[in-house]
DNA sequence: GGAAAATATTTTAGATATAAAATAACAAGA
DNA sequence: TCTTGTTATTTTATATCTAAAATATTTTCC
């Protein structure tokens, strides 16, 4: 049998489901409500976050993308209305990021439709399956891959 | 028990561990060979059809993108001459792509380096585990997210 | 208090993606 | 053979992303 090739089809397999989804999820929220997933994204920490908002910083690492990407997706959505953007009273470096009124509530819709996309396309699963499939995918371990030979440089 | 948030939160560590992995195969091929992960894919994609090359359309299902980006990816690749497109006698319209020598060898090179990434990252998994991964994942069905509101339009 | 260092964010340049329009080539019927 | 429609690909415009440089502000140390 074959099973030394068996973590490659599973991360072939991974990145396939993983696409698919999110493409799918991308393509309903622009289509139903003209934002993309990754506004969504940043929606849904400042949601987690409250009144009392978050830095750019600490955005930007909940959304594990760059601080230049943080920037960018945000710009449209103050500029919609959906969050405001403060400096920080006590330190004049530091933007703070918050849901206005508006935003909490598109976000609202947003998330009930998303939930509800999730569990069709989960459909097939028990919940059980569900915290199998999580269980195994919290052991992979990215961080295992050397950076290698460049960084000898 | 919250059994009823299960799949959101199934989807959100799919998310995580697709994003982590991809980032991390990504960072490993531009260190050490100078390509990106669509690149690798376009040449994974060239070297399991063989000798007589794919059409460009072919290619572009295969990369599950849009037809704009396979015409982007592969412009470099030609350019550095790891790829050669030719016109298909038959049919002008047609462009198919193959590996060139030196396309193989890289990829060769790439491919052994990747499936190494692999086997650490997916190490504290028994390749019974991982046959379980593979068998849940293809129980998502993206596509029973439905195109909704704005296609009735 | 002021220069130097550290920190937080934005800007810029370049890579890669999509969607839609444009181009090019083939096919099929009058 | 035209002309009309279809198909295959490329081009263009726009959206995001990263990495690195630039900017702005605060902190630290003399």
């Amino acid at each position: 049998m074959s099973d030394d090739r068996e973590a490659v089809r599973a991360w072939l397999s991974l990145l396939a489901a993983s696409r698919g989804l999110e493409k799918a999820v991308d393509a309903g929220f622009r289509n139903n409500f003209g934002h993309s997933i990754s506004r969504f994204d940043v929606l849904s920490a400042l949601d987690r976050a409250g009144a009392q908002g978050l830095r750019a910083g600490a955005l930007t690492e909940k959304l594990m993308v760059s601080d230049g990407a943080t920037t960018q997706v945000t710009a449209p959505l103050v500029r919609e209305g959906l969050i405001k953007r403060v400096a920080d009273p006590g330190d004049g470096r530091v933007a703070i990021f918050s849901l206005t009124k508006k935003g909490e509530k598109i976000f609202a819709d947003m998330a009930a439709e998303h939930r509800q996309w999730i569990d069709e396309a989960f459909a097939r699963m028990t919940p059980a399956q569900m915290k199998t499939l999580r269980r195994l995918l919290n052991q992979i371990e990215p961080e295992k891959i050397a950076r290698s030979k460049k960084d000898a440089a």
